[in-house]
DNA sequence: CTAAAACCTGACTAATTGGTCAACTGTTTT
DNA sequence: AAAACAGTTGACCAATTAGTCAGGTTTTAG
C-alpha cells in the first residue's frame, strides 16, 4: 500500500490519507511527470498548461507548483528522465562482438522501447524537432560520445571486412529513425491499419520486418 | 518588379508603395504563409505568436489579422501548401513497372524533398505527433487511398518474384522514415557532424548510402 | 503530547496574447 | 474627378494562464 500505482493510470482520485511523507513524495511526483509527459506531447510545451497537468494527475495546481517550482523546472524533469531511458536502452557494442548479433540485438532493443513508451520518443522528437533548444548539452556531450565510440566500432569492422557498411552515422540514423518512427507516428501507423492502437501482432510483425532488412541492408545475413 | 520576393528573405522591409492589389495580396500571404511555417515550427502551435509571425513577415499584426481570418486559419493554410506537396511528389507505381527503378526513384524524390523543404517536413510531423487534430482528414483519405493502392502494386510484384517484401505498408514507413528523418532531426544530424548545415556532400552521402541500403533490404539489385 | 516540519490548496495577481475596430492611405473603376 | 474598394495600422479589450501566498491540515520527531 506504499508504492503501489505508481504508474497506473491516472485518473484515480482516491488518495490515501495515512501514508508517510517520502512516499506520498514520490507518489505525487510521479504521478505529476507522468500527468506532464502525456499533457507536453499532446500541447507541446506552450500548449500544455500546469492546470492541464495538475487535472491530469487529479491534483491542485498549486500541489504541482508545490513539487516543480515552474513550468520549466517540471519540463526539464521529463527531459531528465527521457536521457535516463535512453542511456539504459544501450548496447555493448566492442571491436570484438558479432556484428550480426550486435546490431540485431540494438534494432530490437530500440523498438521495444519505442512501443512500450511511445509518449517519451514522442517528446523527444518534438523537442529536437523544434531545434533541441533544452538538450543541446545532452547531444553534445553524452549522445556525440557514444555516437563516436559506436562509429570506430563499426569502422573497424569494416576494415575487417565484417560490414560492409563504410558511414556508421548513416547506419544509426537509420535505425533510430525507423524504430522509433512506430512511437512517433503512432497515429498515422495505426490510423493506415484502421485500428486505434497497435497490438501485439502488429509490433510483432514490425520487428519481424525491420530486423531481417536492416541486416539485409548492412549485407550481414 | 510585380512578384520578384516571394520566397525571399523574410527580412526585407522595404515595401514598394506602388503595386497592383493583386501583387500586394500574392507577395503578403505568401510572406506570412513563410513566416508562419517558421513560426509554427520552431514555437509549435500554441506557442507560436501572431506577433511573432508578424515580425517575422515585416508586417503589423492586424495587418496579418487581414489576410488570415484568425490563428487556425492561418495554421490550416500552411498545412494545406504542405499537402499540397505531399501530392506532387508521388511516384507513378504500377504492376508493370520495374520494382528497383520505382522505389529508387521513390527514395530518391522524398529524400531531395526532405532537403529542400525541411520546415515543412518538420511541421508536419510535429502535427503527426501531436495526435494529426489537423490532419484526420488528409489521412483518412488521401493518404489511405495513396497506400493501399501501392500495397496493392507491391503485393501483386511480390506474388510475381519480383520482390522479397511481403509487408508493404512496413516498407513504406521505412522509406518515410528514413528519408524524412534527414529534415525532421537536421538539428540532431547536423550537430553530430559538428556543423550547423548540411552542405552538399551530405545530402550526396545520405542518398548514397540510403538507396542501395534500402534496394539490398527489398532484395533487389 | 507538543512543537516543528512537511504538505495542501483556494483565491488572487500580473503578464501575455488572439482578436477587433475605427480611422487612414492608396488603388481601381466609372 | 470622385466614388467605391482594397489595403494598412495603432490602440484597445477580453480571455487565458504561470506563478504567488497565506492560512490550513497532516505527519514526524523529541
Amino acid at each position: 500500500m506504499t508504492k503501489d500505482n505508481q504508474k497506473e493510470d491516472t485518473l484515480t482520485t482516491d488518495a490515501p490519507s495515512h501514508r508517510s511523507q517520502q512516499a506520498t513524495r514520490a507518489h505525487n511526483q510521479s504521478l505529476i511527470l507522468a500527468a506532464a509527459e502525456e499533457e507536453f506531447v499532446l500541447q507541446s510545451y506552450r500548449g500544455a498548461t500546469m492546470q492541464g497537468i495538475a487535472d491530469r494527475a487529479g491534483l491542485p495546481k498549486a500541489n504541482v507548483h508545490y513539487y516543480f517550482k515552474n513550468k520549466k523546472n517540471l519540463y526539464m524533469a521529463v527531459l531528465r528522465s527521457i536521457i535516463q531511458e535512453w542511456n539504459e536502452g544501450l548496447v555493448t557494442m566492442t571491436v570484438e562482438s558479432d556484428p550480426k548479433t550486435v546490431i540485431e540485438k540494438f534494432v530490437r532493443t530500440k523498438l521495444q522501447q519505442a512501443f512500450a513508451n511511445p509518449s517519451r520518443h514522442k517528446l523527444f522528437a518534438i523537442e529536437v524537432i523544434g531545434g533541441a533548444p533544452h538538450l543541446h548539452e545532452f547531444m553534445s556531450t553524452t549522445m556525440k560520445d557514444w555516437v563516436n565510440d559506436k562509429a570506430q566500432v563499426m569502422k573497424e569492422w569494416h576494415k575487417q571486412g565484417k560490414i560492409g557498411i563504410t558511414d556508421p552515422l548513416q547506419l544509426l540514423i537509420l535505425i533510430w529513425a525507423t524504430t522509433q518512427r512506430y512511437a512517433e507516428f503512432e497515429i498515422e501507423i495505426v490510423g493506415l491499419m484502421d485500428k486505434t492502437a497497435y497490438d501485439a501482432e502488429d509490433k510483432a510483425r514490425a520487428e519481424a520486418f525491420l530486423v531481417p532488412f536492416i541486416l539485409r541492408g548492412c549485407g550481414l545475413e
